[in-house]
DNA sequence: GAAATTTGACCTAG
DNA sequence: CTAGGTCAAATTTC
């Protein structure tokens, strides 16, 4: 099946928008983070990083997604079971169940097509997760962690499965099934790894992750995977790579986030008793961070920034 | 006490 | 048959 060029074009479009959207919102930031004081307008700092994140992110998934990039759509996708009733089947004493429940067919296992897969150093993507199951792969060094959107009993279907990177465990391979269906009324209030400035601007550099350095280091690059054995769908492919090619220029991995300065003099600039980092590996992605907010914002290249409004500027075929 | 996470068992696609 | 995806009770965290 072959997307119509009408498509294609509708799905540039709002590229397009969303980009520039993110670029007016980038300036903003870039205006805010240039002053020493915070809150000194309407909207915080974290709340502009987090709106650019998910501007990015939506574009990312309208560029990234496969036609009518419905995942699973038909019939449940096999978690449709309420978990309300179970029947209690434990002995109060003993470690072992009494009777094993009867969930034979209860549930699908999930087609490994139709995902999308990101490579991010982070975990956190803006939306709200919860963490439903943990595995060990064989021949795979790290687990993999198994989430779904806390709004699952509104019906929102999203998954994903979070693992590190065998050559490279300071990123996080992220693989996304389903579409959330939540809204952005729904998702997670900016009160968790949203609200930290750090963080926020961690979520720039996960944008630039996702969609740079494809070929140089294959861990950052944002992948579509309709299957091994499926052909490429050209169309698609050919735009995806000629953004990608045209924000490779920007080159801003390297000049935002100089992770060799990594420096313990450092001081987070927040609050650190109502936030730790829960694991080592954010810590050290995010003390690389600490370098550019720490002598002002002077160490931090905003001219990098600036090019992802190049974006706008960006010529379709 | 509610929400989130952990973890071993259950279940199925390949 | 096995690896991996999901469930759900127990445990932890807030």
């Amino acid at each position: 099946m072959r997307i119509s060029s009408e498509t294609l074009r509708t799905k540039r479009e709002r590229s397009i928008a969303v980009l520039v959207k993110g670029k007016e919102i980038a300036v903003q930031l870039q205006t805010l983070l240039n002053r020493p004081l915070r809150n000194n307008g309407v909207v915080s700092a974290e709340e502009l990083a987090s709106q650019i994140l998910r501007s990015f992110t939506e574009t990312l998934s309208v560029l990234s997604s496969n036609e009518t990039s419905q995942i699973d759509g038909g019939d449940g996708d096999g978690d449709g079971r309420d978990s309300g009733a179970s029947a209690s089947s434990w002995n109060s004493h003993e470690k072992k169940p009494v009777k094993v429940k009867d969930r034979r067919g209860c549930y699908k296992r999930r087609r490994t097509s139709d995902s999308t897969k990101t490579v991010s150093p982070t975990m956190d993507d803006g939306y709200a997760w919860r963490k439903y199951g943990q595995k060990n792969i064989l021949n795979s060094e790290y687990p993999r962690c198994y989430y779904r959107c806390t709004h699952k009993y509104e019906g929102c279907k999203a998954t994903k499965q979070v693992e590190k990177i065998k050559n490279d465990p300071i990123l996080y391979q992220t693989t996304y099934f389903g579409n959330h269906s939540c809204t952005n009324a729904m998702r997670a209030p900016l009160t968790t790894v949203d609200s930290d400035p750090v963080e926020s601007l961690n979520y720039l550099v996960t944008f630039e992750s996702k969609i740079t350095l494809n070929q140089d280091h294959p861990s950052y690059s944002m992948i579509n995977t309709p299957s091994a054995k499926e052909e490429p769908k050209q169309d698609t492919q050919s735009d995806m790579s000629d953004l990608k090619s045209s924000l490779e220029d920007s080159n801003l991995w390297q000049k935002i986030v100089p992770m060799e300065q990594k420096s313990s003099e450092c001081a987070p600039v927040w609050d650190p008793k109502t936030r730790s980092y829960d694991h080592d590996l954010d810590q050290e992605v995010v003390s690389g961070l600490y370098s550019c907010t720490s002598n002002s914002m002077d160490d931090l290249d905003m001219e990098g920034i600036y090019q992802f409004g190049d974006i706008e500027n960006f010529q379709f075929d």
